[in-house]
DNA sequence: CTTCCTGCAAAGGCTTTGCAAAGCT
DNA sequence: AGCTTTGCAAAGCCTTTGCAGGAAG
């Protein structure tokens, strides 16, 4: 068991790899080129932690990217989630999409205080491996996983004690 | 790692059981007895498998009970929710939320079909006792996990391979 | 010149909230 | 009586969709 500590932000080169990676979807898929999802993946790749997509349209702004509309955030997030830049992740909040960057960055799932919202990341490797276990037992083939875990971190068990 | 099969619908004394806890509570905190509640409790005990709000509400037009608004639910699953007698899963599904029954039935997680939306469920005691040790590792009081495994059942990669 | 991408506006789906009437204790 | 609960209607929030003009290959 290890904890997982957030990446450096993606430096220029990282950030090539990523969007060649990007442009050979594109090829890939007979769909074109474009700025303006260049500019989204950018600005998604270079956050830190988690992000909203409003988290991600300000940041476009300040990036000096005006005009990004906010459906066009969403049309571009699914094709970045596919190609691996992007995970989907906190999903147990509920209100609304939060992603992070998968692409460069290690596995890992989440420890959440539901009070604070504060949130560790950490990997169990014999957990992974019993998740294959039991996906091959029942015939699946596994593409993916949701795995949070929530309860309250010890800061706010003190805070909920004393108060 | 065992698979964990769907329990009979609850009986009527598991129905009295469990309105039981729920007036517990209910006074506990202080407030009113309410047969709207009720009937909106008992219709989502005897529910089998996972329902939404809606299927909820189509339950208890079933039985005969009319007039329940759908705000009253949205108000009142929280309580079924806190008070242990539900429990909200299907979390990665994303179009709104789903719930199952978890009075006295065994704890489980999820694994989903992406394709055909089949679901198995299952119980890996292993993975529970890594959980607790994760949270305890990182001085979390664990209150609460989501845990689906995703992926494409033996029928659909079949179907997959052909077409 | 054909197909894809994008901004804009509008609609959609689920959930929450304000209010007054009705229901409990 | 005093507080909670409920139906109803309206609003909120996030996300999707239809369309027309612009961009890419």
């Amino acid at each position: 068991m290890r904890r997982v500590t957030e990446p450096p932000v993606l430096d220029e080169s990282g950030l090539d790899r990523a969007l060649d990676r990007l442009r050979q979807a594109v090829r890939r898929r007979g769909l074109k080129g474009s700025s303006v999802r260049d500019a989204i993946a950018r600005a998604a790749l270079q956050r830190r932690g988690h992000f909203s997509v409003d988290d991600l349209l300000k940041e476009l702004r300040e990036r000096g990217v005006t005009d990004v509309h906010t459906s066009t955030v969403y049309r571009v997030l699914p094709l970045l989630v596919e190609v691996g830049l992007l995970q989907m992740t906190l999903v147990s909040a509920g209100d609304g999409a939060r992603y992070e960057r998968a692409f460069e960055r290690e596995h890992h799932d989440h420890l959440i205080c539901t009070r604070c919202g504060k949130i560790v990341e950490f990997e169990v490797e014999a957990i992974e491996a019993l998740q294959r276990e039991v996906a091959e037992r029942f015939g699946f083939r596994l593409t993916d996983h949701v795995h949070e875990l929530l309860g309250t971190c010890k800061d706010c068990s003190a805070a909920a004690a004393r108060g």
